[in-house]
DNA sequence: AGCGCGAACGCCCTCTGCTGGCGACCT
DNA sequence: AAGGTCGCCAGCAGAGGGCGTTCGCGCT
């Protein structure tokens, strides 16, 4: 031992030997706290004990060791700059040195050992060891000696005692003398037996942890165990904040940093840093052996119970339960919900309380309300107009008060129906316009190809059915926005309409509006070139809906203005204005015309 | 002095769970 | 087209099990 001062753990207490003044070496009983910082050092210059300022009642002091400047360990290697990735201090054993300049001033605060005021004839003088018998005072002397009689045949390592090389000679040979009755394990040592035989056959575990049930084996599992509670971490990354409570933790967490992946995938040779991520990626390559998770909530399956925990997270827990917007319906989670909402797809679940308006989104019922309450919240802030609606006070704007305004180009339409050439810009739209010429499709069919995203309408102009087609087909599609009520239509001349108003007339009024230059008409359905009546396609009951157009070419903004005036007045005789859209329209500019309560009011926008 | 046992040190492994990027699909 | 959702997957850390090896000490 000499002058060297080293450190070793009894469970109870850690005991410190370190140089004596006199020159001889002594040993000091250590309680180890949180805070302490062992070192295993050698050779340190500077020893003082001064009162510890913990006053916990026991006698304690602070020990304050101060490395030599040089550093050198028994090795002969700069202890300042100990290896992190040699661990020989042992995951149980003292946490390494930082290797910080800093830090060779160590602070260690020690207790007295209780055992030390028992009074032996037989005291050793590095430890607190005592006997009441001089041999085994001299026999545990040994274990102060770094000699090591007993050698190797094979290896040239020396042990000291003959027990230990024993045991080490069995490493060699194989042998294995010590056989569990349970099982065919066998053991180089008696230890190892028992030991194994706790693990795997008697399950004792003999050391209990105070702060939770957890039980072990070993001590040191123990130990190790505790620092979960304590929370102390005393292996520091040197490359990062990351501090492990063990050597596996902090040599593993170290892969990150030296890229190493020891873990290859024999089928695509991937490598991964962890033993578990190469058998979960392992999975991958056997699909018929993968394992799978079913959600017991749902049909839904996950290839990892993690996943599925992610899953019923996300979908099936909720904190407050989730109410339909639709029919007012609670539901626990998301699932039920999702599945609850594809109910209601297409429904007009949003009825208006004070007319037969229905649609399918909240917000243009919300939209239609304001109508009942006569609210206009959408105000000009150039003159006194104001609009229901942020798209009629968008193009009121555009129209009157921006002399800038161009309309937008027409844009190619490339996708052609080889049935009736007609043109649109969008693939989807002209597969769903394909429905209408599939003599296999139902009505229903059709219907439905109409309604999805473009609720197309069959309108009657000039005598011919024509379709009634949203404005996002027309060229004036970016005009619109979600709640655009602007419609376009086509009349046989090719000429084309946008609708300007929704107008709900009384039922069975019979009246034609017509508009012609200069003058507003209402008159009946004879028609001028100049006016066009066009019934709606689906007016079924034989009512007569009237849509009112504007043909004519020469009618100026201000005329169509005065137009809409007249017709204002004639809303005093209305119930209620519908109008719809398609939320689900993707393209966002769909109108439907609620042919059983409205009039159209169409500009001519071609010129 | 030798033996036998228990404890300690040290290493490696597996299981578990969390996080975040990615891509397919949906709205 | 853009944003949201959700399963798939890799990465990584926490916790604990198991065992090889060595040491210390009581007993004979």
């Amino acid at each position: 031992m000499g002058e060297e001062c080293a450190e070793a753990s009894s469970g109870e207490a850690t005991y410190i030997t370190m140089p004596r003044a006199d020159g001889q070496d002594g040993t000091i009983a250590m309680e180890a706290t949180d805070d302490v910082i062992l070192n295993a050092g050698d050779g340190y210059q500077t020893v003082t004990i001064v009162p510890s300022e913990t006053g916990t009642g026991e006698v304690s002091y602070v020990l304050i060791v101060q490395q030599p400047e040089d550093g050198k360990d028994k090795d002969g290697d700069d202890a300042n700059l100990s290896n992190v990735y040699d661990f020989d201090e042992g995951e149980e054993g003292a946490p390494p040195e930082s290797g910080d300049e800093e830090d060779k001033a160590k602070i260690i605060k020690i207790v007295p050992k209780k055992s030390q005021t028992v009074t032996q004839a037989h005291m050793c003088n590095y430890c607190n060891y005592t006997s009441p018998k001089r041999y085994l005072l001299s026999r545990h002397m040994k274990s102060h000696s770094e000699e090591r009689p007993h050698k190797c045949s094979v290896c040239e390592r020396g042990f000291k005692t003959l027990a230990s090389l024993q045991n080490h000679v069995n490493t060699h040979t194989g042998t294995k003398p010590h056989r569990c009755k349970f099982c065919d394990s066998a053991f180089t040592t008696s230890g190892e037996l028992v030991r194994h035989v706790r693990y795997k056959h008697t399950h004792e575990k003999p050391h209990h942890c105070t702060e939770c049930d957890y039980s072990s084996v070993e001590l040191s599992k123990l130990k190790r165990h505790m620092r979960c509670h304590t929370g102390e971490r005393p292996y520091q990354c040197p490359h990062c904040t990351y501090a492990s409570p063990d050597t596996f933790k902090l040599k593993r967490h170290l892969r990150i940093h030296t890229g190493e992946k020891p873990y290859e995938c024999d089928v695509c040779h991937a490598r991964f840093t962890q033993s578990n991520s190469l058998k979960a990626h392992r999975l991958i390559h056997t699909a018929g052996d993968k394992p799978i998770f079913q959600c017991e909530l749902c049909p839904t399956t996950c290839g990892r119970k993690t996943d599925l925990r992610i899953h019923v997270q996300k979908l099936h827990t909720s904190d407050k339960p989730l109410k339909c917007k639709r029919c007012g319906k609670s539901y626990p989670d998301r699932y039920s919900f999702k599945v609850h909402n594809k109910t209601h797809e297409g429904e007009k679940c949003f009825k208006c309380d004070l007319c037969p308006y229905a649609s399918i989104s909240q917000r243009h019922l919300e939209s239609h309300m304001l109508i009942h309450t006569d609210q206009k919240p959408f105000q000009c802030d150039q003159c006194d107009q104001a609009f229901r609606q942020k798209q009629l006070l968008k193009r009121h704007q555009n129209l009157y008060h921006n002399p800038n305004y161009v309309p937008p180009t027409p844009k190619e339409k490339t996708h052609e129906c080889p049935e009736c050439g007609r043109a649109f810009r969008h693939k989807g739209n002209l597969i769903r316009h394909m429905a209408v010429h599939d003599p296999e499709s139902s009505a229903q069919e059709k219907a439905l190809a109409l309604k999805l995203g473009r609720q197309k309408k069959i309108q009657i102009i000039d005598g011919q059915q024509v379709e009634v087609m949203p404005a996002d087909e027309t060229d004036e599609e970016e005009e619109e926005d979600e709640d655009g009520e602007m419609m376009a239509v086509e009349g046989q001349d090719g000429q084309q309409y946008v609708v300007l108003e929704v107008i709900q007339l009384q039922d069975g009024n019979d009246t034609t509006m017509a508009v012609v230059p200069d003058d507003i008409v209402v008159s009946g359905t004879d028609g001028t070139e100049a006016v066009n009546a066009i019934e709606s396609a689906d007016g079924a009951s034989g009512e007569t809906r009237i849509i009112q157009t504007l043909k004519t070419r020469k009618l100026t903004r201000r005329d169509a203005q005065a137009i809409k005036k007249k017709l204002e007045a004639q809303k005093d005789m209305e119930n209620c204005f519908g109008f719809d859209d398609d939320e689900d329209d993707e393209e966002g500019a769909s109108s439907e015309i609620e042919s059983k309560e409205s009039l159209k009011l169409l500009e001519t926008i071609n010129e």
